[in-house]
DNA sequence: GACTGTGAAGCCATTCACAGCT
DNA sequence: AGCTGTGAATGGCTTCACAGTC
């Protein structure tokens, strides 16, 4: 385990080799192979083996991996052995989509508090949270203890949100506004383009023909 | 026919370019250079003209780029220089979110049908379109010559749902469920995992302290 | 002098192939 | 015999550095 920096993609694997574990674990599976897993993915076996190599053995030569054991592993790893605390800026159809959107919660992430300018939709409940005006947002966070932010605000608002999260102590972003961002050292940062990945489609269904 | 291979990160890196481009254009900017780019996406000069490289020479030695033009080539490389019907299945929170984003229209994006099997929102209207049934799938298709799809429905429902789209004559799929899905040849598939995003983070802040 | 376009170098992730265990 | 763990090889994207052009 000398390892300095984990490839991106190792990670976004981690993460998807876990839910399938979850799959196989509620099948009733006890055990598994590297090979099985990466076909169950959609990746090869020798990834599958790299991946988990990054941070430990875990698997019994000539056998394979215990699911429940490797699955807690990856938990671990992932840092799901715990509940996050997030932050949702933008209450508008898609931060409140995400707001209630039940594969969060099913993680280990619960959405404590969303906020909008909009005095419209201020006070309005989703569920059992209610939506709140930005002044709150440090009360809110340090409250709960936040340190992951999502954003779903307009991109003309989203640069100056992101920095009032990271005043407020945020120390991971994700950004849904299609705006690059910039964020401090010390600050993780993710951007999720929708408007990106359906180009890419567009790209690639006129390109190759 | 591919002729050569285009990174997808470079696609993405050229989707981001021309709505930089698009700003820029409208603050009246004419003439714009690599490191200008550059500095406004967050990305290496040269990786700007790398990219730009990959499907000509749109730039003036010691000059730069003509801002209104590159964004041309741009749009036309994208494949954004016409509009793209779009059906998405499941209107559920998500699906009515993206049904409504404007995003994908002022890209040339226009959701045409939303479509899902429960009859307690089957019927209701978001804008100017109605929610339908599954059944009406193939016709929506084949009438609005739509060959982008947009997937929101649950994990079980998702490869039932794929191959259903696959079937109708669509050619690239937006997955937003957090399910690994298989298309044929000749399709063109993107994930959106929502968790899988969060979990990064929630990787990144455990990992790094 | 400034900036593009590009071969070469560097770097990083993936795949291969096999030694090591069970 | 079967499967993991891993050094080595491969492949591909990014960065460098500079010749070419205005």
């Amino acid at each position: 385990m000398k390892v300095y920096k984990i490839p991106e993609a190792t990670v976004m694997r981690l993460s998807i080799y876990s839910r399938y574990l979850m799959q196989m674990q509620e099948k009733g599976i006890e055990t598994i192979s590297s090979g099985e897993i990466a076909a169950g993915v959609g990746v090869g076996s020798a990834q599958v083996r790299k991946d988990l190599a990054y941070f430990g053995e875990f698997g019994t030569r000539g056998v394979g991996y215990k699911v429940s054991e490797l699955y807690g592993h990856l938990i671990k790893i992932l840092g799901l052995n715990k509940t996050w605390n997030v932050i949702i800026i933008g209450a508008g159809k898609l931060g409140s989509a995400l707001a209630l959107y039940r594969g969060f919660n099913d993680r280990g992430f619960k959405v404590c508090a969303i906020l909008d300018n909009n005095p419209d939709i201020i006070g309005k409940k989703l569920t059992d949270i209610t939506i709140e005006p930005l002044e709150v947002m440090k009360d809110r966070i340090s409250q709960h203890d936040i340190k992951i932010g999502i954003i779903t605000v307009p991109a003309q608002a989203a640069q100056e949100v992101t920095d009032k999260l990271v005043q407020s102590g945020v120390k991971a972003i994700l950004n849904f506004s299609p705006e690059v961002l910039r964020v401090p050292a010390g600050v993780t940062l993710r951007h999720v383009d929708l408007s990106v990945n359906l180009e890419v489609l567009s790209f690639n269904l006129s390109f190759n023909n």
